[in-house]
DNA sequence: CGCGAAACTGACTGACCACTCAGTTAGTTT
DNA sequence: AAACTAACTGAGTGGTCAGTCAGTTTCGCG
C-alpha cells in the first residue's frame, strides 16, 4: 500500500505540516474569529494531533501573529510584483491604477481580508509589538503608495496642491472602507467602484475645466 | 440606615436594574466583544447576580441584539434631534454639515461605536434577522441623509449631477471609515477632517472655479 | 396583614477549550 | 544497527462560562 501520508518533510503538495496548520488558521481566524476558533477546529482539518500545533506555535496567540504575518507577506508580495509589471502615464493614472488593484485584490482574497477588518488584531496590537508592527506594515505600505502616487501627479501636473500624506491616507481610508462594506453583505459596493475612480479625479485631478467628467465611464487618453 | 439598594422600580439614578444590565453589557460588548464578555463580568458591574441577567434576557445572544437596538435608537434619535434643530443654506452645505455631525457623534460616543465596528454583528446578522434590522436601519438612515441631501444640492444648484444613491453611500462610507481607523490607533485620523470637508466639496461641487477652494480653512458665506 | 405575582439569587451543571507532557515514530548520523 | 534528534501524538488537567432552577425577597393590592 501507499507509504506516504505520515512521511516527514513535504507531502504531495509541497507543503510542510507547519504550513498547512498555518493556512487552516488563517481560513477560521478570518472566518470565525480568534476566540471563536478552536486549536482543535485548526487541527482537525489540518489532519494533525492538536499538540502538534504547540509544537510549532508556542500559543494560540502566535499562531494568530504568525498568520498576520504571513497575510502582510503575502500583500505586500503581490503589490510588489504587480506594480513592477505596470506602468503609469502620469500620478492621477497611478492612483487610480492603485485604487482598481486594490479593489482586484480585495476581491481575489475575500475571504482573507476579513483577518484586517475584524477588531481583533488592532486591539491585541496595543500590547504586542509584533502584531502593532505587522499592521503598521500593511496600512504604511498601502498609504505610502498613494501617497507617493499623488507627489508624483503633483510633479507631473495631473494633480492639484494638497497634502499627499493626507490625501493617500483618506483615499485608501475610502477604498478600504469600501471592501469593508462589502464583506458585510448590507450593500453591494461592486456597484460603487466606477463612481470611486470618478470622485477620486474630481477630488485630485488639476483644475483645468476639460478635464472635468460627468460621464459615467470615462475612458480617454490625454 | 439607608435601606434604598435592593429596591424595585428604579434606583436613585432613576435607571432600573433592566436598564443597568443593559448599559453594563454595552460597555463590555462594546469595549471586549461578544465572546470575549463574560456574562458574570457584567453581572458584577450592575450589581446583580448572573441570573438575574437571564431574568431579564433569554440568552446572551439576546442581550446583545437589545443592546444594538438601544444604540439604534440612541443613535437617531440624537440625530433626529440634532437635525431638528438646524438648517442649511444649500444642500452642499448640508452634505458638509451631516459629515462633521457625524465625526461629532462618533467623537461623543467612541467607546460605543465599537459595536458597528466590530464584524461580529453583520456576522449575526446572516443568521439573525432581528440583528440584520437594526444594522440596516443604522445604516439606511445615515445613507439617505446624505442621498436625500446631495439631491437637494442638485435641485438648488450647489451639487452637480451624479448618482445620489451611489454618492451618499460612498460619502457615508468615508466618513465612517475615518471614524473606525481613528479607533484603531494606528494613525490620527483626526487630522484628515479639515481635508475631508475640502474633499467632499471638490468631490461634489458644481463646477463654478471660483468654488474650487485651495486653502485648508475655508470660511466663506456666498 | 396576607396573598399572589414578579423580581431576584447564586450554587450547580455540562460543555468547551488552551495548553501540558510522557511517550511514540520517523529520519539522520556514525 | 545503535544512538541521537526532530516531529508528532492524544489523553489528561485546570479553568472558564452560558444557562438552569429551586428557593428567597420584595411589591402591590385587597
Amino acid at each position: 500500500m501507499v507509504e506516504m501520508e505520515k512521511k516527514r518533510g513535504r507531502g504531495k503538495g509541497g507543503a510542510s505540516r507547519k504550513q498547512v496548520i498555518l493556512d487552516m488558521a488563517t481560513h477560521f481566524f478570518a472566518d470565525k474569529g480568534f476566540r471563536n476558533t478552536a486549536i482543535g477546529e485548526i487541527a482537525r482539518m489540518a489532519g494533525v494531533a492538536d499538540g502538534t500545533i504547540f509544537y510549532h506555535y508556542k500559543t494560540k496567540e502566535d499562531l494568530f501573529i504568525a498568520v498576520l504575518e504571513n497575510f502582510k507577506e503575502l500583500l505586500l508580495g503581490e503589490s510588489r510584483e504587480h506594480l513592477a509589471r505596470h506602468q503609469f502615464a502620469s500620478g492621477l493614472e497611478m492612483v487610480e491604477g492603485l485604487l482598481s488593484f486594490y479593489l482586484q485584490l480585495a476581491a481575489k482574497m475575500e475571504d482573507r481580508f476579513l483577518l484586517i477588518h475584524r477588531y481583533y488584531p488592532y486591539r491585541l496590537a496595543l500590547a504586542n509589538p509584533r502584531c502593532r508592527d505587522n499592521l503598521e506594515a500593511i496600512y504604511g505600505f498601502f498609504v505610502e503608495l498613494f501617497e507617493g502616487a499623488i507627489r508624483r501627479g503633483q510633479v507631473d501636473g495631473s494633480i492639484r496642491k494638497l497634502s499627499s500624506r493626507k490625501s493617500g491616507l483618506l483615499l485608501f481610508t475610502l477604498v478600504d472602507g469600501l471592501v469593508r462594506l462589502d464583506t458585510f453583505k448590507l450593500y453591494q459596493a461592486g456597484p460603487l467602484y466606477g463612481e470611486l475612480i470618478e470622485f477620486t479625479r474630481n477630488m485630485l485631478a488639476r483644475d483645468n475645466s476639460a478635464g472635468r467628467v460627468e460621464m459615467p465611464h470615462p475612458e480617454q487618453k490625454p
